[in-house]
DNA sequence: GTAGGGATACACT
DNA sequence: GTGTATCCCTACT
């Protein structure tokens, strides 16, 4: 596949719903595959598709931040859907995540992988000399080429300057399912979704 | 294959 | 308040 074949004009598309992050989180990991995350700064409009999530769910998924209860960090994991999470881990790397499920049930998305579309220079610029496709091929890659960090947790991603729009893509999208990585719990659910055969992938 | 790095949560004073 | 095990990773060898 051409994943980088990219022609159409993000910036009319539309900023997705609170509705669509309000469900069950898995449904929500897989719908937002092909989606394009689009956060406006002072020097460029950062854009790129989404080509990898994982879903993780509340009291129920042991591998969660939510698994434990209520807690300073993941706090913004049980309010309203649509908002963004961003915690900082391994001592290097941040990570972004969308919060889902209704306002009180804990559940997010981590975006694991981006297809950068725009505001690849200033990507580059945080991310040092590499290649296009190391730009924002992991979690903790695309919040530095981004610029996220714990600041950016518990924003409106509904609306500007940070949002996740409408995808581009005409053509339905290959989607593989499988399990989560880069965890020591609950690693057998089918909970992780990325674009098959797209190169921007964090691992295939 | 593994070093590096810092915040977090929780068990203890 | 202090100690420490753990963590949804990356870049290097």
């Amino acid at each position: 596949m051409d994943s980088g074949n990219i022609r159409t004009c993000f910036n009319n598309a539309k900023a997705l719903s609170r509705s669509f992050y309000g469900r069950y989180t898995p449904v929500v990991a897989f719908e937002l595959i092909g989606k394009i995350l689009v956060f406006k700064q002072k020097e460029a409009v950062l854009s790129a598709r989404i080509v990898e999530t994982e879903a993780y769910l509340g009291r129920q998924d042991p591998a969660s931040h939510a698994y434990r209860g209520v807690t300073p960090r993941n706090r913004v994991m049980f309010g309203p859907p649509g908002m963004s999470y961003v915690y900082f881990t391994y001592g290097n790397h941040h990570c972004l995540n969308v919060v889902t499920e209704e306002d009180g049930t804990a559940g997010a998305v981590l975006i694991r992988a981006l297809e950068p579309i725009s505001g690849i220079e200033a990507m580059t610029k945080r991310r040092g000399q590499v290649k296009l496709e190391a730009l924002t091929s992991g979690p903790g890659k695309l919040t530095q080429a981004f610029g996220i960090t714990r600041e950016h947790s518990g924003l409106d991603l509904t609306c500007e300057p940070f949002y996740i729009a409408e995808g581009d893509w005409e053509e339905p999208i290959p989607i593989c399912v499988t399990k989560r990585i880069g965890i020591s719990q609950a690693k057998e659910l089918p909970f992780r979704f990325y674009w098959l055969g797209n190169k921007f992938v964090s691992v295939s």
